[in-house]
Order: structure tokens, then sequence, then C-alpha cells
DNA sequence: TTTTGCCTTAACCCTTCCTTAACCTTGGCT
DNA sequence: AGCCAAGGTTAAGGAAGGGTTAAGGCAAAA
């Protein structure tokens, strides 16, 4: 059984489809518009997201680049009239997975659900690495069941590249992800990463976080020791 | 950096895409018929694969349903001419995971391809000579497990050492790789090679680095040794 | 108001890395 | 033998990058 959260405000076209969905054994949620889609995204768990980009108020790239923003990488379906290619680019880059020009037949449409759901059966609520475990909501973090205590700034470092999954992190990627557009001038990252480093030490995860020169940071899992 | 098996027997279309994919940083073997395609997919990982229907002897929806066989699950993305909604379900049924009709924009492949590729980052993007790992993100090599101890410059050497698989490469070449356009005026390349040397001797690795008079260098596995 | 935690700064240290240049080894050629 | 070219080795110096620490400010909690 897959659970499905349709975005759409046309509510002729949302009932076509959830009734066409249902037939497939999946099971539905519904969402008129923004707020209500990330209502539901942050209190329920989708395997997929199909999401419509003519929304009424919030636009559908601004709620795919909100559920991203929170470390949601729920697979979704961007579905549009607009066929430009640019909306397809910008779509992508918001994270998207798949995008769907209207109209469109629906066994298509179940077709691409089916193929995203089943790509990845078990979409947490929460991000691992090594023995670390990262909650988006609580903003918390474990390490053998101990709790890591983290201040707001370092839990979004270790969010990213937890979510980087040890590839490399550029700084600048980094300070875009951790401060958004207004970026601290001095050397804050430094810092906030030596702190976080101390936390992981601290907590005894097995997680090391890891520099290489002109590249970035990564996080690597500690070989075991005796 | 990600990797992409191209499956297409038009070599004209084939060259197309591959030099767009280059443009974007992507690394790609071209495969021209199913069993080509088959043994690169036996013989190394790729992030994606671009497999077109229409292929002689072998179908492209064999293809994919032989590497799903296998327990392989990367991504791939059926390119086809054909665009009958019932060969897309066939596809998708295939496991494809992503479907795209000729004529398509370069630009929405690549879009395309990285969403796939981007979604799956545990796929590690790895190089190897006799036992000689190279992870390329983060940019670390290992052998017998062991991490090399490498700077970022003799770590793009031993890179494009190792993409020559055992080829000579002119020195010409090894500093265009290293450093483009503006290169150190004096003997740092030797000096490099050096480093390099002893890295790989100290780290235990079976592979040594030879130089052929005038010619350049080149890896080569070692003889065990009593 | 006091206190506490968090963030930013900036100064400083330390290590790594790269280049440079000088010198050594090998092998071929005269 | 002796010379020369090509490759190999070594060490020094300096620049850059990364790491560490402590002080001060701000805002929310007590």
């Amino acid at each position: 059984m897959i659970r499905v959260l349709l975005v759409e405000d046309d509510l002729g076209l949302a009932g076509n489809i959830l009734d066409y969905l249902e037939l497939e054994d999946m099971v539905c949620d519904h969402a008129a518009n923004g707020m209500a889609a990330l209502h539901f995204q942050q209190t329920h768990r989708y395997q997929v997201i199909i999401l419509d980009i003519n929304l009424p108020q919030m636009n559908g790239l601004s709620v795919c680049e909100h559920i991203r923003n929170e470390g949601d990488d729920t697979p979704i379906i961007i579905l549009t009239a607009r066929d430009k290619l640019e909306d397809k680019l910008v779509g992508f880059e918001k994270g998207a997975d798949d995008y769907l020009i209207k109209p469109f037949a629906m066994a298509e449409l179940v077709a691409r659900v089916s193929a995203l759901a089943n790509r990845r059966s078990s979409q947490v609520n929460q991000l691992t690495f090594g023995n670390v475990i990262l909650t988006v909501n609580p903003e918390v973090a474990m390490a053998n069941g101990e709790a890591i205590k983290l201040s707001p700034t370092t839990y979004r470092l270790l969010k990213h590249l937890v979510r980087a999954g040890g590839e490399c992190v550029s700084r600048a990627t980094l300070v875009e992800a951790v401060w958004g557009e207004d970026a601290p001038e001095s050397n804050a990252l430094k810092v906030h990463i030596h702190h976080l480093r101390k936390a992981l030490t601290q907590a005894n995860a097995n997680v090391q976080l890891l520099s290489r020169p002109n590249s970035g940071f990564y996080l690597s899992t500690e070989p075991a020791h005796g």
C-alpha cells in the first residue's frame, strides 16, 4: 500500500486523481493549497508527493523548496500545465524528482508514482549516519541513544552534512545551508565546525567530521577501535 | 561528478549526448548494444543508466529487465522515439525510473539525470586499479582498506593515472590535468610524482608508478613478491 | 534585573601543502 | 672514460588553510 499526498487546487481534477489512485490501492491525502500541504507533510509521512505548481497564494515550487529545506526528501512529482523547459529545470533544481505535463494519462501518473514509491520503501522523518540519528521534528540528535547537545546552528550544520551522506560539502554550500542569504563575515563556520566536532566526540559518536583542503567538509564513520 | 552509462546504437545521437553530459561534468561510458551494456553494468558502477529501447539484437527493455534481475537498482532512464503510453507502462514495469521521448531537449535529459543521481548518494563513485580504490567524493584513496594519505595535488595526479587505466600519460597531459592553464615552471611534477610513489608504497599498494623515457608515466600492478 | 546560552568576531597557532632549486643516479653516446 | 640528458631525490621557505581560544554582545529565560 502506497501513501500519497496530492496537492492540487482544482477540485475536479483532484477528485479524479484520487479516485484513480485509490483504485490502485494507494492511500491519498489531499491538500488544496500550499499551507495545507506543508501541514500534512509535517504531520504525516508519505512515500510520494504529487504537487501542482499553480496553487493559490503559495506557489508549488515554494512548497517543494520548503519541504526540501526541512530535510524531507520524499519523492515529489511536479504537476503543471506549463510545458516550458525552464519551469521544469527550476522544478528539478528545487528538488523535484519528476515532472508531468497536463493533460496526462492517469495510467502514466500511476506508473510514475509507483516507480518513485518503490524506489525507497522507508522514507523517514529521521536521518542517520553511523550511530548518529537526527530527527527533523523536533530538531534533536542522538548517538547511542543518548542526546547530543547541539545548538540550533550546529544542528543545522550536522543536518546538512548528514544529508550529504558522506559526500564532501563545500564551505560555500554549508554557509548557504546554515545562514541562507546573509552569512556572517567572520570565520563563524570554523567555530561552529569546532563545536560540532566537540559535541560529536563528547557523545561517543562513531562519526568523524573531516575536512578536505580547498574542497570542504564531509562525514565519515570512524573505524571501530579497541 | 556523476557517472553515467549511455546505451544507444545511433552513434550520432550518442556522440551528441556524450558531449553534452561531459560539459556538465558527468563521466560517461557508451555501449552501442545490449550485450555491451550488460558487460559495462557488470564491471562498473553507475549512478544513472540512460537506455535506448530500440537496440539491435537485444531490446532495451530486456536489458532493463536483466539489470533488475541481477539485483542492481541503479536508476534507469528509458529513451525512445515511440510515445505510445503502453510502451511507457511496460518500461516502468520492467523497473525503469524515468522515460524520455525523442526528440528531447538536452537540458531536460541533464536535469533528469541529475535528479536521479542525486537521489541516491549512497552509490559511491569509485575508480580502482590493483588494490587501490579512489573515491571521487570525498576525494580520498584507499589500499587494502587503509587510507592513503594524499594531498589534493597528488590525489589529482593519481586520479588521472588511474583513469588512464595503465596507459602511458605524457607529462604535458598530466600537467594540464593537474594544474590546467597555469602550470608551475619548476619541476613540480617530478616532486609530486615522488610524493605519490612514496604514499603508494607506504600504503602497501600493489601498484607501481613507472616512467617511460621521453614518453610519460603509467601505472602497473606489481607482481606479488615473496 | 540578572542570568544563561548562543552567536559572532578576531587574534593567534599550527599544520599541511606547494614550489623552488640544488643535487644525485642511471644509461646511452661519443 | 667522460659527457649529457632524462629521470629521481631531498630539503628549505613561505603561503594558505584549517583549528583553537577567548572576549563581547544580544536575546530569551529566570
